[in-house]
RNA sequence: GCCCCCAUCGUCUAGUGGCCUAGGACACUGGCUUUUCAUGCCAGCGACAGGAGUUCGAGUCUCCUUGGGGGUGCCA
């Protein structure tokens, strides 16, 4: 495959707007963009949006925010513009239709009028007899005036591709050549009933006017190349670079699909991540989801696995692209976050976070409205953080009124009423030592701790846990100075107050 | 069914005929650190799918078998 200095190198992702981008097709953008910044070249993005039976609304956008989140940026297509526009393939019909009048005056195209119950039919006597090919090509092919009769009749009219009767070998950048037999691939559709082109054509006819240099793209495409590679030798045009990559499965092996997330919630499960916003909700960095699905095909062939996006175009190659099919570990992901969130400088972890707060649906309303300077503070009592869901598990109840504060009856029982209440008559000796406390600064709570600590000669978690426990209602917390200096004194005392409360009800 | 692609620890992978007693990471197990939850640190467990060749020598090359995946749409 082409490699830096070699110039010009376009590629495109064409995504079909039909919801969310999936986790898969990221993976194929991030090498598209990869190849495209290692060489200098231009990353095209064009809407692949032929089928409007399928079109979802919103979704262009979705897909574009998705790009965005993940820190792919297309150098052409929507709203970036570009000369070889439209980057929407339903306002580039003309151009099709020029292209395919070319195609049926050269007779490489022909119309076809049977009706999909006809087709049906074709190819289940195919099955029965065994056959490759479902469709017969008409003996004689109805003529042009023919078809555009009948299209004018409201018939319904399809443009098929005349198949060569030749082998077409592809060159496969990370496959090497792969050889389809001729006779394995029937005259398939390349106009639609409705006018608009399919897939395929539109794809070639794109590719081509989009100076298109490399196309890399999901293994699943491998067996249409050699239609585009006729078409393109139909149409005089040339012939590019192809790569296919490996596909990613979940982990028994398989597909990650959106029916996933159904069918989990059905089970009343939690639905798996499958969409690059599904990450995004759930509390993941885009590096640590970038890091991840690089790795997912490609290696560097030594031993490093932190790579940032930039780190990545320095050291990515289509040499080092992988053709095995991959398992999508979560667990490992997790790990990756873990790393990321932890070498992540802070203001970048802290704008992420913030990312994670306006995008995910239950955050309390308490943390969403916490003030920025608290809500870094917290941030940072958390370090050491999984995944942004723990950060509102652990500090989430320093922003939620004194009131609401509810009492886990196992951290009670455990820290404060067991040994005849040693956890209450701690709070009552601690509480009134902090009342006194003139500087409430982590430092001073902390000393403050073990000086009660050599006191009475005993361990830190004899005082921290029952402080947490009443603060927080649960023996999970950042550590107890930083805790209560979030709280603050007032919420700190209101709370031990309250908590001493409980204690009659043990 | 037919066509195509793939094949190293549970998972992602390194390995391009001798550097392989098969390396790393995640997970797992054990230990350490610790005021909770996390984090962090150390150690251990663990793989060349099977069979024929080629070669002085094969994880690495060839073939077969098996297994997995993809395609076989007026979806992309």
């Amino acid at each position: 495959m082409t490699e830096p200095g070699s110039g010009n190198v376009r590629v495109r992702f064409a995504p079909s707007p039909t919801g969310y981008l999936h986790i898969g097709g990221a993976r194929t953008v991030l090498f598209n963009w990869l190849l495209a910044r290692k060489s200098g070249g231009s990353f095209v993005l064009r809407i692949e949006d032929t089928d409007r039976t399928r079109h979802v609304d919103d979704s262009v956008q979705k897909i574009l925010a998705d790009l965005r989140w993940l820190g792919l940026t297309w150098d052409e297509g929507p709203e970036a513009g570009g000369d070889v526009g439209p980057y929407f393939q339903s306002e580039r019909l003309p151009i099709y239709n020029e292209y395919l009048a070319k195609l049926l005056a050269s007779g490489d195209a022909y119309y076809a009028m049977e009706t999909p119950e006809e087709l049906q039919a074709m190819r289940e006597k195919a099955r029965t007899e065994k056959r490759v090919l479902s469709y017969d090509r008409p003996n004689p092919l109805p003529t042009i005036e023919q078809g555009e009769s009948a299209r004018k009749d409201g018939r319904p009219v399809v443009v098929r591709f005349k198949m060569p009767g030749e082998d077409i070998t592809v060159h496969d950048d990370i496959l090497g050549d792969v050889t389809l037999a001729s006779g394995q691939i029937e005259d398939f559709v390349i106009q639609k009933s409705d006018g608009f082109p399919t897939y395929h054509f539109a794809c070639v006819v794109d590719d081509e006017l989009m100076k298109i240099t490399h196309v890399l793209r999901g293994q699943e495409h491998l067996m249409n190349t050699p239609k585009h590679v006729a078409m393109q030798r139909a149409l005089g045009f040339a012939t590019f670079h192809y790569a296919h990559m490996p596909v990613i499965f979940n982990m028994n092996g398989s597909k990650m699909s959106k029916r996933d997330k159904e069918k989990a919630l059905k089970k009343g499960e939690p639905p798996p991540e499958i969409d690059v916003n599904d990450f995004r909700v759930a509390g993941y960095l885009p590096e640590a989801v970038v890091n991840f699905i690089a790795l997912l095909g490609w290696n560097p062939g030594d031993e490093r696995e932190h790579f940032s996006l930039d780190e990545l175009v320095k050291t990515f190659t289509m040499e080092r692209v992988g053709k095995t099919n991959a398992k999508f570990d979560r667990e490992k992901l997790l790990a990756f976050n873990t790393n990321w969130a932890a070498s992540l400088d802070f203001d970048r972890l802290f704008e992420a976070f913030c990312d994670y707060l306006s995008v995910a649906t239950d955050i309390p309303q308490g943390v969403r409205d916490a003030d920025e300077a608290k809500l870094r503070d917290a941030l940072k009592a958390c370090l050491g953080l999984r995944i942004f869901p723990d950060v509102v598990k652990k500090v989430g109840f320093v922003f939620a009124p004194d009131s609401d504060t509810e009492y886990d009856p196992k951290a009670v029982k455990k820290v404060l009423a067991k040994n005849d209440g040693a956890g209450f008559a701690m709070l009552e000796l601690v509480s009134a030592k902090l009342e006194t406390l003139a500087d409430w600064s982590t430092s001073s709570i902390e000393q403050l701790i073990k000086d009660v600590c050599e006191e009475k000669e005993i361990k830190m978690g004899n005082v921290a846990q029952p402080l947490r426990v009443a603060v927080s209602g649960s023996t999970i917390s950042p550590a107890i100075g930083e805790t209560l200096v979030l709280l603050g004194k007032d919420s700190t005392l209101a709370r031990i107050r309250k908590c001493l409360t409980i204690r009659d009800t043990q």
